[in-house]
DNA sequence: CTGAAAGCGCTTACAG
DNA sequence: CTGAAAGCGCTTACAG
């Protein structure tokens, strides 16, 4: 690599006529300067094409521009459309993101904290529906005392971590609760319940309507793990055992996707001989047939939020929840 | 936030008894230190949990151990599953991943450029379908002079820019030739043409399997953008039009998904009235019913590549082409 | 092999 | 309103 020339405040000063310091004025627009001055410095930035050095702001500051996004898996569609949502609004706000993908490997949490003081990361925002073990969630305590964490999904307000949430129970507990009205009292659940935060609470919300209804059967709540192949395997091995069922309600719609396929396999109908019920709304469940019936989630709002709460000065101590509210798509599968 | 307090390097010293500089040798493992020195180091270092600032360094060193990684839609499964096989790559190498996700505007292009050099960042990886701008060319040759820049999908060889590809001409040929030989001869190709780089070069490949076998149609070609809604648009157009084909050639998976959701609500069946073939190998194709038949792709192989292209000292000039080998998957859908 | 010193490019009290 | 100076936390020639 040759060795690039890079402009710096020093050579803007030069240009304009004026201390470094008054050009740092200019750049961060807080203290006051002469009107005249302040043009010659302008000036002088757009003619030489300055920017300035964003490692060496961050170490006199103490402080970076950039906020980790720390996701469960990336290559879930729910977690790409968040990310993507989450960047587009970080970026409007001059801040960049650094990645880190899980990938549930929970000892990458525990690195990444560790590094995050060090790194003077102007924040974190935690996406994961994996449950948080109890081992991290003293250090996770520590990290937001100390810098802005914020978690999308998951409720960490007891750790004293402003959350953005979506209500799962009651989400999962009105779709369910759509089921039993059509008529559906065999209704299964399909999805990851031990070890995932998010899912846990989903699980919950089926149970508290299927309860209400008297008609809850433990067989039929499936705990498998992962993507479309959960819901697959869910449903040939409740076919396998004889088990009957009349519908589903499944942890996400990638799930719910290979679900759809099973009962293809095996000859069941969507929805006549089996209604299907997705979650989180992702844009390919419309593209299904019969088209997803699923639970919208608002990616777009969530970073909204996220953005809202890097802006502001708000050192209160207070962790805010925010609840995002959600609501039944009906389509052609329940 | 209460100012943390934070170890440096100084404290290290001090806690070892040694000299900041030789802290910072044993940290690089550069220069040679006594062996007695670096061991007091790392003991203190580990008894301090000390871990260097990276902005100081990068600062200091002139180079970060950022590499912003430009994408051109993270919400599309294909880019989401390169960016974690990108992200995990480069972790692996000590390297951050700075996530700028485009959505086709160009400008941010251009944006980040500038930014770039001051940035100081380790490199650039470029994952973007959309045809890059003459406008935007030459500096792309300026920031490739000047640091690491990569492209994944698009040969920019060109621009002098190591490229890591797949033979997308090649690949959609032999899939149309795989349809020419099932007896179709009515082929017709879903997706942009014009203003993708990549979309141009498969809908090439499609050309020369029906041009050799003597019976392309360019009322087939159906230039359409956007993911799902493209492949649904494009079938409801053609058959409102009355155009007659059999077999489809789509120019993603998620194209193909929208085109057999058009099928069906049409009537047609797959494969038997129209054969349907994707672009890609994403998961979920593997989960449509019929499963999608489609042509594979190595984001886990792309990925390995382009870490390989950062930790070699190669200053070399020499743009490297690295083409990934791409198969079809033959599923029910043709 | 090792330490003292300079400097990467900024920003911010401190004087004036 | 403005400049000179110090310092953020490192690394790297430079002497020794």
């Amino acid at each position: 690599m040759p060795p690039r020339t890079i402009t710096t405040v020093l050579d803007v000063a030069r240009h304009a006529g004026v201390s470094p310091a008054t050009v740092s004025r200019v750049l961060n627009g807080r203290a006051t300067v002469n009107r005249e001055s302040r043009e010659r410095v302008t000036t002088s930035i757009a003619a030489l094409g300055y920017s300035p050095n964003p490692m060496a702001r961050g170490l006199r500051r103490g402080q970076s521009d950039t906020v980790a996004l720390v996701v469960g898996d990336i290559a879930q569609t729910h977690f790409a459309e968040l990310t993507m949502q989450v960047q587009s609004a970080l970026q409007a706000k001059g801040l960049d993101l650094m990645l880190v993908n899980l990938g549930h490997r929970p000892d990458r949490l525990a690195q990444l904290f560790e590094r995050a003081a060090t790194m003077r990361l102007r924040g974190v925002v935690i996406a994961l529906s994996d449950q948080i073990s109890s081992a991290v969630k003293p250090q996770l305590a520590a990290l937001a005392a100390g810098l802005r964490v914020v978690s999308v999904g998951q409720d960490l307000t007891r750790q004293g971590i402003p959350s953005i949430v979506h209500d799962e129970r009651m989400a999962a507990r009105q779709a369910v609760e759509y089921l039993l009205a059509k008529g559906h009292r065999r209704i299964a659940y399909v999805g990851r319940v031990r070890g995932s935060a998010i899912g846990s609470e989903r699980c919950r919300g089926y149970c508290d309507a299927l309860e209400a209804a008297g008609c809850f059967d433990p067989t039929l709540v499936w705990d498998e793990a992962f993507r479309y192949a959960a819901g697959e395997r869910a449903v040939h091995k409740a076919i396998d055992a004889g088990v009957r069922f009349t519908a589903i309600q499944a942890a996400s719609d990638e799930i719910a996707i290979g679900a759809m396929a099973a009962l293809k396999d095996r000859d069941r109908t969507v929805p006549d001989d089996v209604a299907l019920v997705g979650f989180g709304g992702i844009t390919m469940g419309a593209y299904m047939r019969p088209a997803l019936t699923t639970i919208s989630s608002h990616p777009e709002q969530a970073a909204m939020h996220v953005a809202t709460l890097f802006d502001e000065r708000l050192d209160t101590r207070s962790a805010v929840l925010v609840r995002l509210p959600r609501g039944l798509l009906v389509r052609g599968s329940a």
